[in-house]
RNA sequence: GCGGAUAUGGCGGAAUUGGCAGACGCGCCAGAUUUAGGUUCUGGUGUCCAUGACGUGCAGGUUCAAGUCCUGUUAUCCGCACCA
């Protein structure tokens, strides 16, 4: 019987030896490859098996890179302030860094558990100083810069977390967060001008190597639409109210405008017969929340009593107020096309407003319409001079023509809106501005930067809008640096996305004092070559990433302007029925027992064989066993084998390369499953061909070795040194494969007729199709019958004999 | 409503360009060892009226040949959701 595989000695073994010789070092001549896991929040709960699931994909992954001659940034760090830690402070009076400082300590515990080769010397965390002193900074670059900028309005406001939410983080109405709904409340506030970049936000998402569903998102939340803008004047007055339309081919079809009840107009068209309905529907739809705005499907709506002049045709259309204009999207404006537009079409119908056909659908007007008719497609009718153009022509042209007549111009629009920057909780990166009375705002200079974060004696939310730091006065009260008075700091904290935005960049050199990453350390090592995480950030976390790196770019700080090479989104590792995994369902899978029970080795690798690694999958234990069992043939297999001098015959040769080829292909393909299957194939092949030949030659079992070694570290390391390697496993290159060696000299392949299978027949490789029929047909013997009419010979696939 | 993804044995899942459907693993069945069970090893395991036929959500189509291509359709999941 043969020496069993012990995984609790030999993982302890190399864990202990690795970290006195670390594998991974820069010796300034290798390229870098830089393979980043999003940073995970300290919480209290501690990992499960789901997160396990992207280290492991990173480890790998950079593993393979460090094999084949890379030199690896491979960090990891903490997105620590937020409001967890603060919720917890609240409830236990203990200060948020105490709690976020245990429940690191823990969870690095638990993520060394994995084996992950991390650098921990470049580990970063939100809530240093020394870190957020450059958060700090680039907030002062932006507001150098004029995108950081100061607003009152109404916002997304989130009751129960008593603060402002940017719109990223509102998902159907509700805090992103906690799921209460979200009020509006208006307040003065922080602003980062993101619109500034939406084009380029947009157009370099080409250059990306991320999943396309990834880019769609990214796509549509920013939204780029064209069209025009055109001035309606209104009747008996000096105002004119512009609109934005991406429809400007249907502008003789406006039978109405609607404003936002929300436009700086609305109060004033209504006349004295209007003047109290038009003033309840404004009120009541201020105090509408945005989850009522979206489940009313009803339309409402107001008329002013006002008319604007159609500037095209001279035509008198009625204004009217609905909420289902956005104000804050274009000009909060729109003109109405009810036979062109679905929403215009209802509210025509219901309050009584003409319809005008202005594109003839197949060729005709219709009667009765029952339904807006909105492809841009057909000939323009009722529409003056306009009669006869083709609509889909006519609306990319008529923003031009609009323009050349005065009545408008052409414009983009986006969806994209400005970035609510500021939160009114205690837990964050303090705005480092100070309210001038003279100066207006200034900002901290940038040597007196970390503004830290002062001590408060309530962590409590105020929910006025002002953050606990307000009620500390001597932080608030302090001199102004410019002129000296006495001045107000700036009280709001930074959201938690501050930190993520850029902390990628700090891990390349995160002691520096001097600068937020050196510009040779920049050059060396960044960008990100490979990001590993979840798709829940495809918007915020990605966006915003995006957006600092273009800033720090424009500002020379960095000079590349997309953060992410390449992009992969794991799936999700959920609990039965494919729910997600929570504290409160009860149905979180520790790994901790299946570490103890089976090994670090043996979980990583059956977290990835689940399936396909950008799929989720539901979690089960039992299939955990199968990979043990590999893993215990294997090292019985090469322990059993080692020792014995064997001169590999063509076959074990063939074996081998072949098993080279697999495990690269799969691997290079990111189907890390198959890969899990690829080694025990190989393993029950290797297996029966030592059987076969008494035994496997030393070079094929390191091959297979060294193919383990990023997946089943300490195994791979095990093995290697049992093989009589001084040094570690992972100094030594991938092993390579050759195309000749892997040629088979003949193959199997099956012989049908009329496409179904009759037999299956062994010929040369490199056959002529008459002889490979031939072997075919000679095979198929008396089951072959009737006229033949073809023979289909595909060379390595397949003979096919088609008879009447 | 719009957009995207997915659908294959009892289960998780395999299957370059259309070319042996079900690799690999779990589970199950039988046997061997041990014998108290488990572990380990060997063999088997899509369905059925079984020398054959049928089988990749459903209905059609193209082809010598379809999980794969085309048309239509259903279900589930995800994203967006009055953006004019």
């Amino acid at each position: 019987m043969a020496i069993s595989y012990n995984h609790r000695a030999i993982e302890e073994k190399w864990r202990k030896s690795w970290e006195e010789h670390p594998v991974n070092v820069d010796d300034g001549k290798k390229p870098k490859y830089y393979c980043l896991d999003m940073f995970p929040y300290p919480s209290g709960n501690g990992l499960h098996v789901g997160h396990w699931r992207g280290y492991v994909i990173s480890d790998v992954w950079s593993r393979y890179k460090m094999m084949q001659g890379y030199y690896l940034i491979h960090p990891m760090g903490w997105d620590a302030f937020g409001l967890p830690a603060e919720n917890y402070a609240i409830k236990t009076g203990q200060h948020p860094r105490i709690s976020t400082e245990k429940n690191i300590k823990n969870i690095k515990k638990q993520i060394n558990q994995i084996a992950s080769i991390y650098d921990w010397d470049r580990e970063v965390n939100t809530t240093d100083p020394d870190f957020y002193k450059w958060t700090q900074w680039i907030f002062v670059k932006m507001f150098k810069e004029g995108l950081a900028y100061e607003k009152e309005f109404p916002i997304n406001w989130c009751p129960s977390c008593k603060t402002g939410l940017a719109n990223e983080e509102v998902v159907n109405g509700k805090c992103e967060r906690c799921g209460t709904e979200v009020t509006k409340k208006n307040l003065r506030q922080w602003m980062l001008r993101i619109t500034k970049y939406a084009e380029r936000l947009l157009s370099d998402l080409d250059k990306l190597d991320w999943p396309e569903k990834v880019k769609k998102m990214q796509t549509d939340w920013i939204g780029k639409s064209y069209g025009a803008e055109v001035d309606f004047p209104v009747e008996g007055r000096q105002e004119k109210i512009t609109v934005y339309t991406t429809r400007p081919d249907t502008l003789h079809g406006a039978t109405f405008m609607v404003l936002a009840p929300e436009h700086e107009l609305a109060a004033g068209l209504a006349t004295a017969e209007t003047k109290e309905a038009v003033e309840k529907y404004i009120y009541d739809s201020s105090m509408k929340s945005n989850v009522d705005r979206l489940q009313d499907k009803e339309k409402t709506g107001v008329f002013t009593g006002s008319y604007a002049i159609n500037p095209l045709n001279g035509a008198k259309v009625p204004i009217w107020l609905s909420d289902y204009v956005l104000a804050d999207y274009g000009t909060g404006a729109i003109m109405c096309v009810p036979a062109h537009d679905d929403r215009d079409f209802e509210f025509a119908t219901k309050f009584g407003i003409p319809i005008i056909q202005v594109i003839a659908k197949d060729g005709k007007e219709i009667e009765n319409m029952t339904e807006a008719y909105t492809e841009a497609s057909g000939t323009m009718i009722n529409s003056g001079e306009w009669n006869g153009l083709e609509s889909a022509v006519l609306k990319k042209e008529a923003p031009l023509m609009i323009e050349k007549m005065g009545i408008g111009r052409k414009t983009v629009n986006y969806k994209l809106r400005d970035w609510v920057f500021s939160r009114q909780r205690y837990w964050g990166e303090p705005i480092p501005i100070i309210h001038c009375p003279n100066c207006g705002n200034v900002p901290v200079p940038e040597e007196d930067l970390p503004l830290r974060l002062p001590d408060v004696e309530s962590y409590e939310p105020t929910g006025t809008g002002e953050s606990p730091l307000a009620a500390i006065d001597e932080w608030v009260n302090c001199k102004c640096p410019v002129c000296g008075a006495p001045s107000k700091r700036e009280t709001n904290t930074m959201p938690q996305w501050a930190g993520s935005s850029w902390y990628f960049l700090r891990y390349v050199d995160p002691h520096n004092e001097k600068e937020l990453v050196s510009k040779e350390k920049a050059d060396r090592y960044l960008p990100v070559d490979m990001y590993i995480g979840g798709v829940e950030h495809a918007v915020l976390h990605l966006l915003y990433s995006r957006f600092y790196t273009k800033f720090l770019y424009d500002i020379g700080a960095v000079d590349f302007d997309e953060p992410f090479t390449k992009l992969f989104n794991q799936g999700m590792i959920t609990g039965k029925n494919g729910i997600k995994m929570s504290k409160s369902k009860g149905n979180v899978v520790s790994p901790d027992d299946l570490v103890e029970n089976y090994g670090c080795d043996s979980l990583r690798m059956y977290e990835l064989f689940v399936g396909p690694p950008e799929l989720d999958a539901e979690w089960d234990d039992r299939g955990i066993d199968g990979v043990y069992r590999f893993l215990s043939r294997f090292y019985n297999l090469v322990m059993e084998n080692k020792d014995k001098e064997i001169t590999p015959s063509k076959e074990l040769m063939k074996a081998r390369h072949k098993m080279i080829h697999m495990i690269t292909q799969r691997l290079e393909s990111f189907s890390l499953n198959t890969v899990i299957s690829g080694f025990m194939e190989s393993n029950n092949n290797l297996t029966a061909l030592a059987k076969k030949e008494g035994g496997i030659d030393k070079e094929t079992l390191e091959a297979a070795v060294l193919l383990l070694a990023p997946f089943a570290p300490h195994m791979g390391e095990e093995l290697w040194r049992e093989l009589g390697h001084g040094e570690s496993v992972f100094y030594h290159p991938w092993p390579e494969y050759s195309q000749e060696a892997m040629k088979d000299d003949e193959v199997e392949i099956p012989v049908q007729i009329n496409g179904k299978n009759r037999t299956i027949i062994s010929i040369p490789v490199d056959i002529s199709k008459e002889d490979a029929i031939a072997a075919g047909k000679a095979a198929l013997g008396d089951k072959l019958s009737g006229t033949i009419v073809k023979e289909i010979y595909v060379p390595k696939k397949i003979i096919n004999i088609v008879v009447k």
